[in-house]
RNA sequence: CGGGGUGUAGCGCAGUUUGGUAGCGCACGUGGUUUGGGACCAUGGGGCCGGGGGUUCGAAUCCUCUCACCCCGACCA
């Protein structure tokens, strides 16, 4: 491609909308451009990434045994019905209504599309296992979409499912998937970590995360690096370790706690450790007022609590301060378990019932009770597990402490189970001539997503460093004075080479001042940089990659062997 | 959803406090001089000052409603 002719629209400053690295980056080169909050579009040059990492999905997924399907984006509402998910994605859902008052939603995954398409075709075990997918189109309402490609309302996914005769075979397809997962973002460069993930809005019981590091992740991610244990946040489970300092359980004590409402003002007040208060959280949760019970130390996993109560993430929100005063009979600060209203559930986070003489609201206002024990003084409904990890907790596989980091979560694999083959009554006959419902599986890789982890984890002060296997061109010349013939002529005679040997090649034969040339290839971040200058005449040219500061002067006949060494190098010839 | 901030030319911004009919840099057109790290001179084009309503002789500026965009928080008992 001649650069005088690209539409490649550079900004020299940076748009103010843009935050990170990679969305501010991609909004210069001119990869993409913003349409809506959360929408984006895609640019000669950025698409040209978006589809090379399409391209490794779908080498890899073909190359694992799965097929290529392409569904619609629009799905309608009795699908979701079905599963019940009209009502649990609700909100997150992009709705529409056909003339006929039917109504769809632009599908933000297609668990329950690709099992309806299944059910009246695949009928015998003898077809199984299966596995399909697409490239598609996938939109989700989000509360807040940011950062650019990282998390839009709209975004290009790689989604795969798997239908098999039992877990066994489930657990097949999952290796499978999660092999082929390993070797697309090891094609991409990433850095990575596979780590436990919770199964939320999909379903099912086991789930993996492949997540890209980054310290501007939006993930949070728990991992020891003693053994092989590594979860979200939302997922790792917390050891936590009860400290029973005085045995005897005291008598209750009330305690005037003027306008002490939180937890550090008691901490002070009462100067005792935080570990020895219980602190309650109340929400509004699907229509119930619920009041949880954790070590005030802790912080409340949200997700745990959702999971636990089976209700949708949109469904959860903190009471407001007039149902804290119907439930508790005191002002927000001071709440607790005794003596709590009837019309409250009450959840007791496992830990605290092993912890004596604590302290806690006392449900009247400017007043707290101290010595409180589980079971003499309250009781609730005991939940095992309700708190957040933190950095330095006990590995709860080998004892060891805990790390905390941060990634983008790039793929995601999950087994469903019969779920969706459930609500969507899809069976075949097992060899004994019995109905079964499919066992599935489903496998998400966002490939848009995937682009803004490379450039977070692949740029520099001046711009993107697109590792080869992603990059939009292999190969930039630059010519430094397009009115110098040799220099001009030099460049056409390479770039047809080059081109003529199969490399994407870009030739920047635009007439402007060298520094605006080397400044754009910089940003846009081609790997392999050929430049055509002042030795044009002798034939020989400057030779440089985008990842290192290294340049040689080189003839320019040896320039197509010094291509195909880097090829060779990145594994691609 | 709550809180904060910002909307003025394609991009980055000033002007708003104290109303008087819009400016700077980059980008863009033209002519010229330049050409190895975002050139220079000259000249030119481009704005319902996010939108509606109001106050006023007069509104980018004041009042009001609204929309959009960005950031923070969804962690407080």
């Amino acid at each position: 491609m001649r650069m005088s002719k690209m539409y490649m629209p550079t900004l020299r400053e940076v748009p103010a909308e843009a935050e990170l690295a990679s969305h501010k980056l991609l909004l210069r080169a001119g990869m993409i451009r913003k349409l809506v909050s959360g929408v984006y579009t895609y640019l000669p040059l950025g698409y040209k990434v978006v589809r090379k990492v399409e391209q490794i999905c779908r080498e890899e997924m073909d190359a694992a045994g799965s097929q290529e399907f392409l569904l619609s984006a629009i799905q309608p509402r009795e699908l979701w019905e079905a599963s019940g998910r009209w009502q649990d994605f609700g909100p997150e859902m992009f709705k529409l209504v056909d003339r006929n008052e039917r109504e769809f939603c632009l599908g933000p995954t297609h668990e329950e599309y690709f099992t309806a398409v299944i059910k009246d075709e695949v009928k015998s075990y003898k077809q199984l296992p299966l596995n399909i997918y697409q490239i598609q189109t996938k939109y989700r309402d989000e509360k807040r979409p940011r950062f650019g490609l990282m998390r839009g309302r709209e975004f290009i996914m790689k989604d795969a499912y798997s239908f098999d005769v039992d877990e066994e075979g489930l657990k097949k397809a999952y290796e499978i998937m999660w092999k082929a997962y390993d070797r697309v973002f090891t094609r991409l460069h990433l850095t990575y970590r596979v780590v436990q993930g919770d199964t939320g809005a999909m379903g099912g019981k086991v789930s993996h995360e492949f997540m890209a590091m980054s310290d501007v992740g939006e993930g949070v991610i728990a991992y020891c690096d003693k053994c092989d244990y590594a979860a979200t946040d939302e997922k790792a489970d917390v050891v936590y370790r009860v400290d029973n300092t005085g045995d005897e359980l005291l008598e209750v004590e009330k305690v005037h706690t003027p306008d002490i409402k939180t937890i550090e003002d008691l901490n002070k007040y009462l100067s005792m450790e935080k570990s020895k208060f219980g602190k309650a959280l109340v929400y509004n949760a699907g229509g119930e007022t619920v009041v949880v019970i954790i070590p005030a130390d802790r912080e409340l996993n949200e997700v745990k609590l959702i999971n636990y109560l089976k209700i949708g993430e949109h469904e959860l929100e903190f009471a407001d301060d007039e149902t804290i005063k119907a439930i508790s009979g005191a002002d927000k600060g001071f709440t607790g378990p005794v003596g709590l209203s009837k019309d409250a559930r009450l959840l007791i986070d496992s830990r605290i019932t092993k912890m004596k003489n604590i302290v806690v609201g006392g449900n009247e206002t400017d007043y707290h009770l101290k010595n409180v024990n589980y079971g003499r003084d309250f009781q609730g409904e005991i939940v095992d597990d309700l708190l957040l990890v933190e950095e330095g907790d006990i590995c709860p596989k080998c004892g060891e402490v805990l790390k905390i980091d941060r990634g983008i979560e790039v793929g995601n694999i999950f087994q469903l189970g019969t779920k969706y083959s459930e609500s969507i009554g899809a069976k075949f006959l097992d060899e004994n001539g019995k109905e079964e419902y499919f066992v599935m599986g489903s496998y998400g890789i966002g490939v848009t997503r995937s682009v803004a982890a490379v450039v977070e984890q692949y740029h520099d002060e001046d711009g993107i460093i697109w590792p080869l296997v992603v990059a939009p061109y292999h190969v930039i010349i630059t010519v430094v004075n397009t009115k110098n013939e040799e220099q001009t002529e030099l460049g056409e005679k390479l770039y047809k080479e080059l081109l003529s040997l199969g490399y994407e090649v870009l030739l920047d034969d635009r007439n402007d001042r060298a520094g605006v040339k080397f400044k754009d290839r910089d940003l846009i971040g081609i790997p392999i940089r050929v430049t055509v200058g002042k030795l044009a005449g002798e034939n020989i040219v400057e030779y440089s990659l985008r990842s290192s500061k290294e340049k040689i002067e080189v003839n320019a006949d040896t320039v197509k062997d010094l291509v195909l060494e880097e090829f060779v190098k990145a594994g691609l010839k």
